[in-house]
DNA sequence: GCCGTTTTCGGCCCGACTGTTTTCAGTCG
């Protein structure tokens, strides 16, 4: 029998994203590969499977922009897991040349004129090539051009690579802070991936204004952290950060390296410019198309022809006819008609969330006991903490057993008893064994208040296993919620093999909501899949998977999450009050009885 | 590679910075 290739939208987004960069190097024109390039963007944030819509012949219908030629190479990634046009291209291009592109300073035409003059086709031969001064003698190279190639290489193989968002908002916040804090700063703001909160990103981008934008460049790159100043001009500078990374439970912990932007503008350029830095750059496109076809010209400095002031970001939108977009938002996946038809949501927020459900303590592998997290989650204004503590057969994780939990449950009721403004509340997280079933008996799962049920064993199942396990799982009466739905670990371990959308037409069905695991370590649900969840119907809940008090904070990353996602406070389960969600459990224990 | 209310070819978002050059190409965002 022959096994259908599994082409997910991210796989088949990292094929024309190759094409592209393959394309580049090969020196195409580069119309031809941004035509890629767009394509894989678009499919990244699709939130249908795009091999169905190509087996059914309505891709074309979700990315307009498909010719010919790419439908081809679609069709033949779809049904043979490969495409023509992507091995030969591979076949013609060394795989050094990719990891060259990832140098600063190096693009596809030195890379080319790198390969064509002095035949270099690996990091280490161009790095000797450097050495004996091979490179500094190439027309369009010099010693500088050589010196930070060299730089680069070692920059390349030690680090540059993404950070994952929670580590770059902490070092852009202090960034910010001290920007905002120097003489003549009358506005500051964080811009790019970062204020958009991508879960990863690459760089951290602060827009300013300044009564001297050359003493506030001065300033930012001569600031403590800052490694080495990788450009400064009149208007900008960019550095390359440094620090000690936050050592959270499932962080590596280590130095960290980011580069960080600084741009100044004065202060009727501010909101064009923080506009355009936050991007997306596909977001950027769709504003600058609208602005011509008004006959004006949109850049990072002003709105060319229009002549009504625009002091900040809302005013541009209203001049190009749009509702204010939150940058969450603003991905180029069809907020900017949902802006014009005044159909964007209103999207929920950190102080909507009233309790969360999945955190563990000291009876399991928490670090702090039940109390201590009390204690915390009222101070962070919580109405409500659940507590979700591992099952027995994770005895890695100091699992409860039957005992256990029911001596946990005479400590919730004294707590309870005993503290007042926050209630707790009686669950588990319970594994999901490698056969689909739930490692408590019914009776044990009928006493709590609600179950989550996650995946920690048994990763390297087969999809059709994984999938057929989990969703078992979602038809069980007594499971409430689907913990960290893929379980993948941001920048460390991939998603296992599953088919998230049967996951979720099931959660659909049977009414059992999946979470969205605010861990920054794993964000998951991811916020393609979140939309898609939206869109199915199904219900989302925001838990911290809080091991500690501190790590109770991390809902607001789910909420970051939730926003890109586009979803309002009436689609997250835990912007209810401890009122409405108590009597909502009950009803959900009382229509399944066991 | 794709597109079309100046349509089937010419244009596609646009400016800053760097390093090399001596007026600009390449890179980046």
């Amino acid at each position: 029998m022959l096994v259908q290739p599994i082409m997910d939208n991210a796989s088949l987004a990292g094929a024309f994203e190759e094409i592209a960069t393959l394309k580049e190097l090969q020196g195409e024109d580069g119309f031809r590969s941004q035509a890629y390039r767009n394509t894989a963007r678009r499919l990244e944030t699709l939130t249908q499977d795009a091999a169905e819509l190509v087996r059914t012949g309505t891709i074309k219908d979700q990315i307009s922009s498909l010719g010919k030629s790419q439908l081809e190479v679609l069709g033949q990634l779809v049904s043979q897991g490969s495409s023509d046009l992507l091995n030969d291209l591979r076949a013609r291009t060394p795989p050094g040349h990719l990891q060259m592109l990832k140098i600063a300073g190096i693009g596809p035409k030195k890379v080319r004129a790198l390969f064509q003059e002095l035949g270099v086709t690996t990091l280490p031969e161009l790095a000797s090539a450097c050495e004996t001064g091979k490179v500094a003698a190439l027309k369009g190279f010099g010693a500088k051009t050589q010196a930070k190639i060299l730089e680069g290489i070692a920059f390349v193989t030690t680090s540059g690579q993404r950070v994952r968002l929670d580590q770059a908002l902490f070092l852009a916040t202090a960034l910010l802070t001290r920007v905002r804090e120097f003489p003549g700063v009358s506005r500051a703001e964080l811009a790019g991936s970062v204020r958009r909160r991508r879960e990863t990103v690459k760089d951290i981008d602060i827009v300013a204004t300044a009564e001297s934008p050359t003493e506030l460049i001065a300033a930012f790159v001569s600031w403590p952290g800052v490694r080495s100043i990788a450009g400064q001009g009149e208007t900008k500078a960019s550095v390359v950060l440094e620090a000690e990374s936050s050592t959270g439970r499932l962080s590596l912990g280590g130095r960290l390296t980011i580069n960080a932007d600084l741009r100044v503008v004065s202060p009727s350029q501010f909101p064009f410019a923080l506009n355009y830095f936050t991007g997306s750059k596909e977001h950027n496109v769709l504003l600058r198309q609208r602005a011509q076809a008004r006959g004006w010209r949109l850049n990072e400095y002003e709105l060319e022809g229009h002549t009504e002031i625009c002091t900040d970001e809302a005013d541009i939108y209203k001049a190009l006819g749009l509702a204010y977009v939150e940058p969450e938002m603003r991905e180029g996946t069809g907020e900017d008609s949902a802006a014009e038809a005044g159909k964007l949501p209103s999207l929920v927020k950190s102080s909507d969330i009233r309790g969360v459900f999945h955190n563990h303590t000291t009876a399991s592998d928490g670090a702090d006991t039940l109390e201590a997290m009390a204690l915390a989650a009222r101070e962070l204004g919580l109405e409500y903490l659940g507590i979700g503590d591992h099952s027995q057969s994770l005895t890695v994780a100091n699992g409860l057993t039957p005992d256990r939990v029911r001596q946990q449950w005479n400590e919730i009721d004294a707590l309870n008893a005993r503290l007042k403004g926050i209630t707790l509340l009686k669950g588990t997280e319970c594994d999901i064994l490698p056969d689909g079933s739930l490692d408590f008996d019914d009776a044990l799962l009928a006493g709590f208040d609600y179950v989550v049920a996650s995946v920690h064993t048994h990763f390297g199942q087969t999809r059709e296993e994984m999938t057929e396990r989990i969703c078992r799982a979602l038809e069980h009466p007594m499971v409430t919620m689907l913990g960290h739905a893929t379980g993948r670990l941001l920048l460390r371990r991939d998603a296992y093999a599953v088919d998230l959308e049967a996951v979720m037409k099931t959660a659909a069905r049977t009414g059992t909501m999946i979470e969205i695991n605010a861990n920054p370590m794993r964000l998951d649900l991811d916020w393609v899949h979140c939309r898609r969840a939206r869109e199915l119907g199904v219900l989302l809940v925001i838990n911290p998977d809080a091991h500690s008090r501190e790590e109770l904070a991390y809902f607001t990353h789910g909420v970051d999450v939730a926003r890109r996602a586009w979803l309002t406070a009436a689609e997250v389960y835990n912007t209810k009050s401890v009122q409405e969600v108590l009597a909502d459990l009950a009803l959900r224990r009382k229509q399944q009885p066991v």
